[in-house]
DNA sequence: AATCACGATAGTGATTAACTATACATCGGA
DNA sequence: TCCGATGTATAGTTAATCACTATCGTGATT
């Protein structure tokens, strides 16, 4: 058994297909099959069903695949170690973004860490909050940006900013006149709302528990993002709420859309870096946090660590 | 870096002697040597401080070994799990029964299987043959309990029992004189059947050929059950054929209830084991079928494994 | 300076892991 | 029922790797 022998199993688990995992494993496909045979030949089980049709995991298969993922994260991080210990900043760094923050602040964050560390390379995924969080746990994202509250065990979180909610209206909307909207008038207009999915869109509802999307006038788009939604808006569609840095992303914005803020208590989202405990780069995660910090985020307000 | 690696290093970190370090691997102290070498250069780092007074491991050679170990754990775990899983009796076994057998046989099979294989919990499902069949080739299911015949690709079946069929009438019926029933007699009444779906339905309707569901006086019962038949027998409703598993299911049975057998030749409908031919534990199946021939089911005849 | 202890290096053989080519099994369509 | 497509297993070969023995180099001790 080696580690070679486990990073096949896990890509026949995940892919189902010998000839595929082989492929993503760069070998072919009868070293795959003769290296999983010899697992199954030295554990002594079947570790899979064979048939025509498909390949199949059976039950101690499944559970053994688990423990050699297990495995394989922790030899990883042997390599991390390595890495931290010759350099923090040199190697690249996995970072994973939500949607409604990724298009605003990637801009602004790739040049800030390039400088400050020109010897990490940001490999960058945007997702939803849950897919990240499993990749993180997996270990294929190093760091990922999110919107607290985010509790996962073995994970750890570093507020970075508070980001307030804007209104959003097409231009000459009623509500222009006034200087800031309460938040329960949202539930009087035809709200547009992410998909599920969306933390920023369960964020939304909070802050309007009147309302309820399906009763009334709130719409649901589905798989959309909040670029859609802005267009939606400047046609007339409805009004939205957006976090500030998404309310003006072009210097002197689009003259069919007007953004107010929030009457007191103004509503807003906590957004915060997450990582592994174990993960040792942590002088990787300070360069994205200054970065971060550095970044010109519209109306956003900085944490200090504590 | 392969797990062999690992444990070279772990000793060598415990020992602080090549030479002591290699004799616990049972290997060389060049061999050794060379290993944790090809180590240092590949993770780019160094590990070990060597003097001729002694050797020191460095600050980062420290936690990557103690890393290491995390992971000769984690490997070490995979043997256990795949000792633990060498037993086709241990772990659950998911087993698909069709609605006609189901109440009759699983009351005995239960815990006949429970007192075979204490380490074998049965998650059970009941439903058509046509749904089993489909989570069976899934992988949902491992094995199924259904009545033949019974053709799909990459399944093989095992006939377990012949279950004859019985005639079940409300008491009183001018038929209770009679000793055996005519399946042709069946024609002249009310006959009460299961809905579409059930193949028990259709195998009654083979052995009265006149009996043609939505002309004369047959009745078809949608997603009911043979016990709610067999409640509207008693209230005279018709009459009824049942397996004869179903026919006398509570000892003494229901006074406002009669069953009478068919006349010869009998008919009856063939009860087999099914499963993927890639299924691995057939130390289960076996278990399930002798435990099924085990149950006192009420008038079948055992069908050898040829 | 000679010796000793210990790790590094060189050179060689055996094992193993990878490849290509091809056999074999199964399923679906003609 | 045969044939082709798909997918896994096997055979045979080559290349890389691992582990061995023998020996060298270095620093500490006598």
């Amino acid at each position: 058994m080696t580690l070679t022998d486990l990073r096949y199993l896990v890509a026949l688990a995940r892919e189902r297909h010998f000839g595929h995992a082989a492929e993503r494993c760069n070998v072919s496909q009868p070293t795959l099959s003769v290296a999983i045979k010899k697992l199954e030949d030295e554990l002594a089980v079947t570790l899979f069903e064979r048939s025509a049709a498909d390949v199949k995991i059976t039950d101690i298969g499944a559970r053994i695949v688990a423990q050699a993922e297990k495995v394989l994260l922790e030899a990883g991080q042997i390599k991390e170690l390595a890495t931290a210990g010759r350099d923090p900043l040199s190697g690249p760094l996995k970072l994973g973004v939500i949607y409604t923050i990724g298009p605003y602040l990637l801009p602004h964050l790739i040049p800030r860490v390039h400088q400050a560390a020109p010897s990490m390379p940001l490999l960058i995924q945007e997702n939803y909050t849950a897919r990240l969080a499993e990749s993180l746990k997996r270990g294929d994202l190093d760091v990922i940006v999110i919107a607290l509250p985010f509790e996962e065990p073995g994970i750890v979180t570093q507020a970075v900013y508070d980001e307030p909610f804007r209104v959003l209206m097409p231009t000459g909307h009623p509500w222009e006149n006034d200087t800031a909207i309460p938040a329960k008038r949202l539930a009087e207009e035809q709200l547009l709302l992410l998909g599920a999915g969306n933390c920023f869109r369960d964020q939304v509802l909070e802050v309007c528990p009147l309302c309820r999307p399906g009763e009334g006038l709130q719409r649901t788009l589905e798989g959309s993002s909040l670029e859609t939604i802005r267009h939606m808006v400047a046609t007339g569609a409805g009004v939205t709420v957006l976090p500030s840095t998404a309310a003006a992303p072009i210097p002197g914005g689009n003259p069919l859309l007007t953004v107010r803020p929030f009457e007191a208590p103004e509503p807003f989202r906590r957004i915060a870096l997450a990582w592994r405990v174990t993960y040792p780069r942590s002088g990787a995660i300070d360069v994205i946090r200054q970065a971060i910090l550095a970044s010109p985020l519209d109306g956003v307000r900085p944490i200090n660590p504590r």
